[in-house]
DNA sequence: AACGTACGCTACGTTTACGGTAGCAATACG
DNA sequence: CGTATTGCTACCGTAAACGTAGCGTACGTT
């Protein structure tokens, strides 16, 4: 499936697709897409992480403060095969793309703030 | 449609709440638990589904292409009690915060097209 | 060579989340 | 009365995620 050629997976990975199929949306908006993609758990973390400096696995692992391997590979797998993240000698890495969606995701830091004020209340 | 029945949850929700929990940060930081909480499964596409207009239940069923009722129903009271949605006479809508979420989210539909692009090459 | 260490990653069993279908109670209207 | 639509729940099977353990490789040190 998916003819990528990554390595042999454990489990099937459903890498999300423009086009064709992802989790619910039968028309496969762009937009919709992305959100099956991101919409998985520690995807936008593993992106937020990984924007200061480029890390190796294991101090992904510890950055994110409790992800199993299993989900970590995974969702690298997935990223990589989106082109969002990359495998470099200094360890994983935001591609450029990457970096570009994670301009769009950083706003959402402060807007975060502003919201667990208000919820306080 | 009535107003508010009561909620009466079959399997207890966890809604990601700030300080505390959160399915992997012990820290609790803000952008984690947002996270968190855009993180799971139609969160994004029930906020990108409702700016244009406020919606039923079962219209935004209907939306979300292939959503279960029961999914629906709790991402809802999850985004009820973020404050980000809420119950109006004329359906579900947005809040003043949801749509200033919503503000931080839609540059991702122009990146995703782009994104869709790239891949195909 | 033998040792320790860190690396990326997998196996595997348990728990949790999600999907799919059915249906209930409440409201509205004929 | 009947029917239709509403929001929402029950149930159950499947898929995703967690937690722990460990493999194989590549280093550096002694």
């Amino acid at each position: 499936m998916s003819g990528n050629s990554l390595v042999k997976p454990t489990h099937n990975i459903n890498i999300p697709r423009p086009g064709s199929a992802v989790r619910g949306s039968k028309t496969g908006q762009p937009i919709m897409v992305l959100f099956d993609l991101l919409g998985r758990r520690w995807a936008m973390g593993i992106i937020w992480n990984l924007y200061e400096t480029s890390c190796t696995f294991r101090t992904l692992q510890t950055r994110c403060e409790s992800i199993s391997p299993t989900v970590l590979n995974t969702r690298i797998k997935e990223l990589r095969a989106a082109h969002i993240i990359i495998n470099t000698p200094n360890g994983y890495a935001l591609t450029e793309q990457g970096r570009s969606l994670y301009m769009l995701l950083s706003p959402l830091g402060d807007w975060s703030k502003e919201w667990v004020l208000h919820l306080r209340e």
